[in-house]
DNA sequence: TTCAGTGCAAAGCGTTTGCAGGGTG
DNA sequence: CACCCTGCAAACGCTTTGCACTGAA
């Protein structure tokens, strides 16, 4: 994660915009800084986040807004569940996204847990995205309890 | 799974349904035949494909009837796009799908290809849905080219 | 005859788009 | 002061739901 608090982030927004020709606005600042903060968080959540620190942000500024960042590299998208996508900075290192289908929760595991599909596939010539997996069954809890549905 | 062609699904379709209480319709025989011909098809297609063969069947029938075939373990779903999921047989060999985030191409692994995974999350206790994984990256012929965009 | 299943239509959720006014650079 | 960005509202794609009728067992 950041190791400048406050500005970091900031800076290298301002930066990035900069170098497309775009402009630095308060939404864009406040939506990069949900995203860290919330650090796995739906449009809507960061929509939530977002309002009240700013009179009224619309949520298709928070959408525009997520599509720039994520084209400048500042943050990225994963399928947590059938629904909403899940945004998190690149600020945190890379992770793989391991996601109970019973309870819900999301485990992080260092990149290093797939090495050697990256490499399988890397010898058919294929780049395989890492950041944006998602691994989804049953954890050891949900294991031994009785059959529930949550996002897939 | 089925060695025995063409009534083979009909008759465990018939048989799985009275399990459960559930019943036997054309719609639902002919919707997973559609699964099971079209291979990797997303509701819409389903709908698509059924129609015509025999008039009118709903959409929501399809999604209803989709829901109970993956209930009954004859199909299965996995997001292959930001779009909607597609549908595939059990019929089929257990894989894993490898989508090239450019052309679009959807490759089929064998499971093997992330047998290390599955043991490295087994011994965490989690057991791995490896039919619903998707892993997205860019394959070889749209590496050396420009860059686009398709679903993810 | 019973009750699961269907079609229909409307609603729901998440997202995208057109447009006019506003604010950054 | 040009043009990017925003808010607003409508539209959109996919899916779900309520309801009355139909048909499988």
């Amino acid at each position: 994660m950041s190791d400048d608090p406050g500005t970091g982030s900031g800076e290298s927004l301002a930066a990035r915009l900069r170098e497309q020709g775009l402009r630095l606005t308060p939404q864009r600042e406040l939506i990069l800084r949900a995203v860290e903060e919330l650090r796995h968080a739906t449009p809507d959540e960061v929509l939530a986040h977002v309002r009240g620190q700013v009179s009224s942000v619309n949520a298709s500024t928070v959408y525009r807004t997520l599509e720039v960042l994520e084209e400048l590299g500042l943050v990225r998208h994963t399928h947590l569940s059938d629904r909403a996508p899940t945004y998190h900075s690149t600020d945190e290192h890379e992770h793989v996204h391991v996601v109970c289908r019973h309870c819900g929760d999301v485990q992080s595991y260092a990149p290093e847990l797939v090495a050697p599909v990256v490499a399988t596939l890397a010898a058919d010539g294929f780049t395989m995205d890492v950041g944006h997996l998602a691994i989804f069954g049953v954890c050891a809890g949900c294991a031994s309890q009785s059959p529930a549905s949550r996002g897939t």
